[in-house]
DNA sequence: GGTTAAACTTGAACATGTTCAATAATGATG
DNA sequence: CATCATTATTGAACATGTTCAAGTTTAACC
């Protein structure tokens, strides 16, 4: 199992004799994306209906009209796939929240905009939340697992904007290391996240309000300090 | 797939006929003692030098001279494994992290005790640690998983204790949550820990007194505040 | 010792993620 | 269109975690 997170095939399209490569669709492109998409909405809805350890990936190839090999072309392994669609949700959430940030609007205001978006993405796709939760907190290898990556230090970045928002405002005082501090609050709202999908049974919806007045006050308790 | 997290034999003695059931020691006890002696030893043995996904637990079962089967009515299963031989070691540094409080001391000295003992756990056994930590964030069923929980609790606890003395010695105001400052902190430990782990690869030893001096600089900026 | 029931052990059988050699589809070139 | 090289698809074969019915060992009781 020497998985160096790589797919095997997917090259350019030609690296000679590119006399029309610029806009031609080809069946070649428009069948992929579609057998993408088709593995990806067969995968979204039985992760969804029987959670992920209980699917197999002979169901998902089957109900993607698909053959088996043909699944690990498209992704790394089954992990992967769970990434690729948690990824989708995730990048759009993640710009959505960025978007949100208000110079005039108070630190807590910002953050709970920020985190909020996150809160409510979980809250609406709970299932697949957990699950992608779950696997990636942890496994770095994989395409998929890269882009978590990015989309994560977006997320942070925001954060160390809202700082810096506090800041110009005088809310705050100016701090040493604004990237440093946004990774510390960053913390605990992972850590408060977890917490919150595994308090309530594995599909039962989360109350979103409950949970990020809990993340409020954890934020709290580091914004104020402690002395 | 329906684990409902127990072991299926694992009986009592007897529970009629208690005759002489007070302190024999009976061939049937050792003997399963001695075999989950072995299980351990080879389970880690392999586990380190090979790491957890490599290790099949055909090798862990013919090292250690039992049948494949016999794995499976000592722990739940694989990972379940894993967790029996972290426990073991995080039930002592949990310990003696909490034993080490000292009323005189500083806050930032008593959580330095508290989480440089875990942190030079998991810096002595790194690959051990990973796997652990890898594994133990998000499976909860089995009996290793609840007994993880209970541990984790009680360093949560000896954070509480420590922010206590911080108070009785007047480092610190009096807190409305102690409980709730203590688990603020904790996440913190936490995302730092998995941060430090993670930073260098797979096989080399973490640097201890740098994620220390880190970790040391996240729970300040906690402790200080923001404002 | 002999009998019996409970507890323990075992590996063959099963389920499922993943690989890969063979096959088919595609599109560039003549 | 015919040919050919490249790329995509496929499912049989494999690897490995887990189950379980059958066999073995233990020890309580006579």
């Amino acid at each position: 199992m020497t998985d160096r997170g790589e797919l095997k095939t997917q090259k350019a399209p030609h690296p000679a004799s590119t006399r029309r490569s610029q806009a031609a669709p080809g069946r070649r492109q428009s069948n992929k994306l579609d057998k993408l998409n088709r593995i990806k909405a067969a995968a979204r809805q039985l992760f969804v209906s029987q959670g992920f350890d209980d699917t197999t990936v002979r169901e998902i190839a089957t109900r993607a009209g698909v053959g088996l090999g043909t699944l690990f072309s498209y992704s790394l392994n089954k992990r992967d796939l769970l990434f690729l669609l948690g990824n989708d949700s995730l990048d759009e959430v993640a710009e959505k929240a960025g978007a949100g940030l208000d110079p005039k609007a108070r630190l807590a205001d910002n953050l709970r905009g920020i985190f909020g978006a996150h809160y409510a993405f979980f809250a609406s796709e709970p299932v697949l939340a957990r699950l992608v939760l779950r696997e990636m907190t942890f496994y770095d290898s994989g395409a998929q697992a890269q882009r978590f990556r990015v989309i994560r230090q977006r997320v942070i970045d925001h954060v160390a904007g809202a700082l810096a928002l506090a800041i110009a405002s005088g809310e705050i005082a100016g701090r040493e290391d604004i990237a440093f501090d946004a990774w510390v609050l960053f913390a605990i709202y992972q850590v408060e996240l977890r917490a919150w999908l595994a308090a309530c049974a594995p599909d039962c919806a989360p109350d979103l309000a409950m949970g990020l007045q809990r993340l409020e006050r954890a934020l709290k308790v580091c914004i104020g300090g402690l002395r």
